[in-house]
DNA sequence: CTGAAAGCGCTAACAC
DNA sequence: GTGTTAGCGCTTTCAG
């Protein structure tokens, strides 16, 4: 057999036609199983297609139509939430004839406008979207031209569906639990990102509203430290650490994410002994309860709001709208808090 | 301004040109800065282009030609050393014309052909992926219709790129250092695959190979013991708890990598003390250099190989053998010992 | 049950 | 400097 140097031209279906000696239309129906085929021409076909290793174009199927794709957008900033969204949407389309392709966002920078455009420049039949940044509005308009479901956003819209967990609760949960514990000095740290700082409703700001108000409700409002850092591993280690130096002293930190708890518990053992602190002496919580959350050398006490299932409910919604649903959606998914080793009691000599 | 219910549909490149009062083939030049418009053409044609909202569709182009679109595929069962490999491709991509599309795969499943054929239809201009399950001769051919790079592949090919680290030298490092702290009962947790089981130059089987030479060499062959489990967490922990309680004692383990090493860190601390081990009495090291591999509760001495500029670099090939480099290349990246506190020389009262 | 033909949105000759 | 036109590979009426 002859291995030519070059990129062979991929077989069209013209070739599958002409090698199995039947028309184009009729090769089109066969792979498409449309009805008023003959069994043998079925199968003079499906021969023709082995022999030709043929694989239809998804371009031109999408120039005419649909491409049974489905996009998603996730922030490259990956936390292993955002694994576990994927992982839920990608189970959920296993039993479906669709296929799953990702745009990866560089930054939370206002590149959520491009992603959403380029998947959807790509013909795909729908999407599912976090993407904090872009504007309702922009949504709005962009929704009506492709089908939507949104990720982590608390408002409503009527053109496209939304998916997110109950922050507030999940925080309320966190301050029980560290308030109940008997602490005063709670620390929270949260994701600050300037494009972002006008919005009131996302899940950052949420927790940390509830965590004001849970302090002020306590009679704690004069206890209140905010560190606006990252939700990333070393930000919030170094705004730690530079809080600390600047003579903050917390028994206890609630953090946004588990990355930044992660960040909270690094910044502890290394640094913490110096101001008198350890991850021991801390109560320290996070939010997403990640993979490392549940590892017993980190034994992180977080909040569950089931990634997976996340993905998996907004993907199933994704195919009701892509099959004709018109009216929105708007689904709440109820926390649990997950208590672990890094919770403890206020300690009293401090 | 009137907005409808459902889907307007897009507009055209037509649709552009009868706004603009022009031909579609002006239009299209327009677009690709092609030669051959005048300045007033020009933005006559931008001005309809942002009234419309226009943008070109990625099917149609495909259907011409090339798509400014490269695919990556990586298996979706992530250890952060992916992300690293996705961030270096995203990162490198970010100064070029270049989108990126990622076809996440379910498993380490057969799927992989799969999911590169997906990419292929989708008339991505070149792939990069990581599909160890993928027989070269198959991937041979591939490659002869779409540009590839492949992650992992210790086998040069003629066709495709490879770029993989020295798993060799990797494993070496390891060996040395265990043995120089005074280990011998060095246990090896590697990950099993039944598929993959008939390949002895995927990077699994290398640092098995490795470790097993390394001890024979040092005349340790009776000491050698390897956990054939999974690279993840709980499977490996799973799989160290069932050998702790067979009696195994290792003073020492390599695992194949950091998140085997994670679950073996995971059952010390669980399990360990029952047989009177524990994360600080044996010498752990990992592979890869993983984001948790830092953290100061884990410590892990890990073996990195930098997962980033591998994602770079490959992108970096993939987009010269789009630009018709002929010849292959096969890059080997040097690998790194990075020291923790998860390493320390053999209890003497072992 | 099968085939001919139109057209999806775009690009690239080529003609004007 | 600008417009016409012929496809790219596929689906889908509509005749046969």
């Amino acid at each position: 057999m002859e291995q030519t140097r070059r990129a062979a031209r991929r077989p069209t279906i013209s070739d599958v036609a002409t090698a199995a000696g039947v028309s184009r239309a009729a090769v089109s129906k066969v792979l498409r199983d449309a009805y008023g085929v003959s069994e043998e021409m079925r199968s003079r076909v499906h021969r023709a297609i082995e022999e030709l290793d043929y694989r239809p174009s998804t371009a031109a199927r999408a120039l005419r139509g649909t491409t049974s794709t489905i996009g998603v957008m996730l922030p490259l900033f990956r936390t292993s939430f955002f694994d576990d969204v994927l992982a839920g949407a990608v189970e959920e389309l296993e039993t479906s004839s669709y296929q799953l392709i990702l745009a990866p966002v560089d930054s939370a920078h206002a590149s959520g406008r491009r992603a959403l455009e380029a998947l959807s420049d790509r013909q795909v039949d729908g999407i599912v979207a976090l993407s904090p940044l872009v504007e309702p509005t922009w949504l709005e308009s962009f929704a009506t031209r492709t089908a939507l479901v949104e990720l982590g956003r608390h408002d409503p819209s009527a053109r496209y569906d939304t998916v997110v967990g109950d922050d507030v609760r999940g925080a309320e949960l966190v301050m029980e639990h560290l308030l109940a514990l008997g602490h005063r000095r709670v620390l929270h740290v949260t994701h600050h990102d300037p494009d972002l700082a006008h919005l009131s409703r996302t899940p950052p700001a949420l927790r940390r509203a509830t965590y004001e108000k849970a302090m002020t409700n306590a009679g704690l409002a004069e206890h209140i430290e905010v560190l606006e850092t990252s939700f990333d591993d070393r930000r919030a280690a170094e705004a730690l650490r530079v809080a600390l130096e600047a003579g903050s002293r917390p028994s206890a930190v609630f953090a946004g994410n588990d990355d930044a708890a992660l960040g909270v518990l690094r910044t502890l053992a290394e640094a913490g002994g110096r101001h008198g602190l350890s991850p021991r002496t801390v109560s320290v919580c996070g939010y997403d309860d990640t993979k490392m959350a549940s590892h017993p050398l980190i034994g992180l006490t977080s909040v569950d709001q089931d990634g997976a299932a996340m993905g998996r409910l907004a993907t199933r919604m994704l195919l009701e709208r892509i099959a004709g649903r018109e009216q929105p959606r708007h689904e709440v998914i109820q926390p649990r808090l997950v208590v672990r080793s890094s919770s403890r009691e206020v300690d009293p000599g401090a």
